[in-house]
RNA sequence: CGGGAAGUGGCGCAGGCCGGUAGCGCAUCUGGUUUGGGACCAGGGGGUCGCAGGUUCGAAUCCUGUCUUCCCGACCA
């Protein structure tokens, strides 16, 4: 069949990418770079986009919207973040086409639509969002700002992946705005933590937090903290990152307030976003040769039922036993769906749902019947059991969070099994090529020793962790005196 | 931006060197038999061969140009 997924030892790229197009998240569209998210695909990221924003809800934050287009002279506003991503962007010059006088039926850009000024498609919002708050802010009393926006933005990369890297994404971020720095500081990590929160308990991949270096810092940032994850082939993948702001943009900006005293002082920020990238993340990490593995929290679709029968009246027998399973599944809040759809046999449903990731099959047939059981399989081990089908719906609930767990776990073991301290660059070199995974080494805390690193062996230092503790120690490459381990790590 | 590959029914591909008006698998439609791990039989529908020029009596095939996508590299918060 067409169906089926190069098998992740022979090719992990293409593993992944039969994944997500055979799993049908999504497809390569026409536009370079940039993908159709399919409907199950964008069931998952909903999934996801609304659980993200109950716990901002819960943590003060409100939902705002703010302008595709940033004028040139605004973008430029804030130096280092512009020259940060001035490489990647797309760039809006003209407004208006007209027919081609050379060539009926074709458009041309019209020459006279130039725009007084070129508009920028935002890779990200900051110099938007604090021209706006200029107009915001102007007492204490107008502080904090805890605004957060769900948008699309555009990088123009050179090279794509579906999900992992593509010119346009959906994500969201939030920008705010404090009084103090430990206010700001304290916004920074608690948003660091919501993630981490988010992506170890709902998308059950667990992660490393940490601050990043100067290099690997968000340009405009006085500090990135991030949430690391790992991946099946031990590479790492930034899943989220929350950046200390300091007074950068607010001074960029002219972004000044009262204090209590009178004094007017700039005010502190920070900006925190993730995006459909995640889905890579979550893709990658738990996923099989067999197709995707979706952790219950936030799977589109929780268990699927399968009738098997022969005959109409075998098949009202099934579908009355059905119904009730169903009404006493949903009840509890679990997602199902009965596929009673006659153009595919049993087998045929089984493979297609393992293909999606489903949690959860329920395969019911006449013989099951006359015991009163169903056969329930679950995707993350392809274990298959009776169950009586009375009381189904608590065994069910109590399954999927066991699969749940069982998949954060799988994941940790692995992680925690391919963290590896290495004392000598020859180690080092080696862990990288033939372990992978992360790599736990004394760095000297230069730029250019870490960017020597990055030239050798394609690892850079993914983050310090936040729990790091302090050790004396030698530097990896150059020998020179260090007080703490760092993580490595090839990177998505 | 460098290197490689590819654009042919909805999807995946063959045909191309040696030009003669398009074929296979899957999907789809109709009828029937089936249904506990990707069913089978019979019949049917669907394609200006990426686009634009050129050579030729004749081009999917040869030539020139062009667009797009994918992979590898460089680049990447």
């Amino acid at each position: 069949m067409s169906k089926e997924i190069t098998p992740r030892a022979q090719d992990y790229s293409q593993w992944y990418n039969d994944l997500i197009i055979k799993g049908s998240l999504a497809d390569h569209s026409a536009v370079r770079g940039c993908m159709v998210i399919k409907p199950y695909g964008f069931a998952l990221w909903e999934n996801m986009r609304d659980v993200l924003d109950k716990m901002f809800k819960d943590t003060g934050h409100q939902n705002a919207y703010f302008p595709l287009f940033i004028p040139k002279s605004l973008f430029e506003a804030k130096k280092k973040n512009a020259e940060g991503f001035a490489k990647e962007c797309a760039i809006v010059t003209h407004y208006r086409l007209k027919t081609d006088p050379n060539n009926k039926g074709k458009l041309i850009v019209d020459p006279e639509a130039k725009l007084e000024e070129e508009l920028v498609v935002r890779p990200t919002s900051e110099a938007i969002i604090w021209n706006t708050y200029k107009g915001w802010i102007q007492s204490y009393r107008d502080l904090p700002i805890l605004v957060n926006q769900w948008a699309n933005v555009v990088r123009w990369e050179m090279r794509t992946r579906l999900f992992l890297r593509t010119a346009e994404f959906l994500w969201q971020e939030g920008h705010t705005a404090h009084a103090t720095k430990a206010e700001a500081v304290e916004e920074t990590t608690k948003m660091l933590d919501v993630y981490a929160d988010f992506v170890e308990n709902w998308m059950a991949l667990p992660v490393i937090k940490g601050v990043k270096t100067a290099n690997e810092r968000f340009a405009g940032a006085e500090d990135t903290y991030c949430i690391e994850a790992m991946m099946q082939d031990g590479k790492a993948l930034q899943a989220g990152t929350s950046h200390f702001l300091g007074q950068n943009f607010a001074k960029a900006f002219d972004v000044k307030f009262s204090d209590k005293n009178n004094n007017l002082e700039y005010v502190w920020a920070t900006s925190w976003g993730v995006s459909t990238r995640l889905i890579g993340a979550l893709v990658m990490a738990h996923s099989d040769d067999q197709g995707l593995v979706l952790p219950p929290k936030i799977a589109p679709l929780q268990v699927v039922i399968v009738p098997i029968f022969k005959g109409d009246e075998q098949k009202a027998a099934i579908d009355a036993k059905v119904t009730v399973m169903m009404a006493e599944l949903k009840a509890l809040g679990v997602s199902v769906k009965y596929d009673d759809s006659d153009n595919a046999r049993p087998g045929w449903k089984f493979a297609e749902y393992e293909m999606k990731g489903v949690p959860v099959r329920i395969a019911i047939g006449a013989r099951d019947l006359e015991q009163n059981i169903v056969e329930v399989a679950r995707r993350d081990t392809k274990e298959k059991a009776n169950a009586s089908i009375d009381g189904i719906g608590l065994h069910v609930k109590n399954l999927l969070d066991e699969i749940q767990a069982n998949i954060f776990n799988r994941a940790k073991a692995f992680r925690d099994d391919h963290i590896t301290e290495a004392n000598t660059w020859d180690e080092f070199v080696d862990l990288l090529d033939n372990k992978t995974g992360f790599i736990s080494a004394h760095w000297d805390g230069t730029p250019e020793t870490e960017e020597k690193i990055k030239e050798q062996t394609k690892a850079t230092i993914r983050c310090i962790p936040l729990d790091n503790k302090q050790e004396a120690g030698t530097c990896i490459l150059s020998g020179n005196p260090s007080t703490q381990r760092v993580l490595f790590a090839r990177a998505y």
